[in-house]
DNA sequence: TTAGATGCAAACGGTTTGCAAACCA
DNA sequence: TGGTTTGCAAACCGTTTGCATCTAA
């Protein structure tokens, strides 16, 4: 279930942060692409607002657990709008733990939280002996080439 | 086992690379300690050589897969030496797939590669129906506080 | 009405580049 | 000796900040 824009205004408003015309054109801009994006990129796609504007925005939708960073192939960081999971049953408002799968074509994120992969991570302090300590948290980025991707490239 | 400046020195040699006064005076700085670091951390540290030189020599040192970024909990990047297995057995020039754990603590890096988690996510494809496109790579960051750590602090 | 948000421009910090001098193989 | 490498300084690029103006609540 995608972010739409609604739902974002929504949790802004949770923030009591104010939702101004400049605010409504950046999450309109980025919840229309499922892809990453930069600020540079915002930046660009409206040209009329302010880059510090664009740079702050961006800074309290990361807070919001709104967007997040992840890693790109190259090592690069960028923005990618979170999946809507906030409101599932019993979750609060803890922002539930996930991962990002990043296609390495069109850059589109899905986000997954596989059992199998936590459970070995855990294991994982058990196995090497003496090199892990206590596991605090982790992080995972899986690159492919998404399935749209697969279906659209000839070879 | 980790790299020794010797090691790097060869390392350097053989990809046609000289070995400057300099480039060994950075070699040894970042060779001593088993912490994450930055450019500007080495510059800080060497300040009588130009930060170009330092910045040219990182940027050689990663291509030579001597020193590879990690992923630091606050989602910055800094720079890590590469555990020495290049030279392992059937493993050839192909530098081995592995991954970080971070201690939050100190940021010691230690490598590790676990058949059980490398087998979750190659399951993942399967289990995650459509999201999941082909899968090309992937990249993990454990988060820990390291067994040195967890001795030395008294809670 | 007013705390909060905007936009501009300037400052900032990390990184790259051009080029003459210095150096390693 | 010749092709690399260095160091400096300037340029660069993405990001942050100060401040006067504007605006959503």
């Amino acid at each position: 279930m995608p972010r739409t824009p609604d739902s974002i205004v929504t949790a802004l408003l949770e923030r009591n942060a104010r939702v101004t015309a400049p605010r409504r054109e950046i999450i309109d801009c980025i919840s229309q692409v499922p892809r990453t994006f930069t600020a540079e990129d915002v930046c660009g796609e409206l040209p009329h607002i302010g880059r510090a504007t664009v740079y702050r925005t961006l800074k309290i939708l990361q807070d919001a657990d709104i967007i997040c960073k992840v890693v790109m192939p190259g090592d690069e960081m960028a923005y990618s709008v979170s999946a809507d999971l906030d409101h599932e049953p019993g979750a609060a408002n803890i922002p539930p733990h996930h991962h990002h799968a990043v296609c390495t074509v069109c850059t589109a994120v899905r986000y997954f939280n596989a059992e199998a992969i936590e459970r070995a991570i855990k294991a994982l302090s058990l196995s090497v002996e003496g090199v892990m300590g206590e596991i605090i948290d982790h992080r995972i980025e899986v690159y492919d080439v998404c399935p749209r991707c697969v279906a659209t490239d000839p070879e």
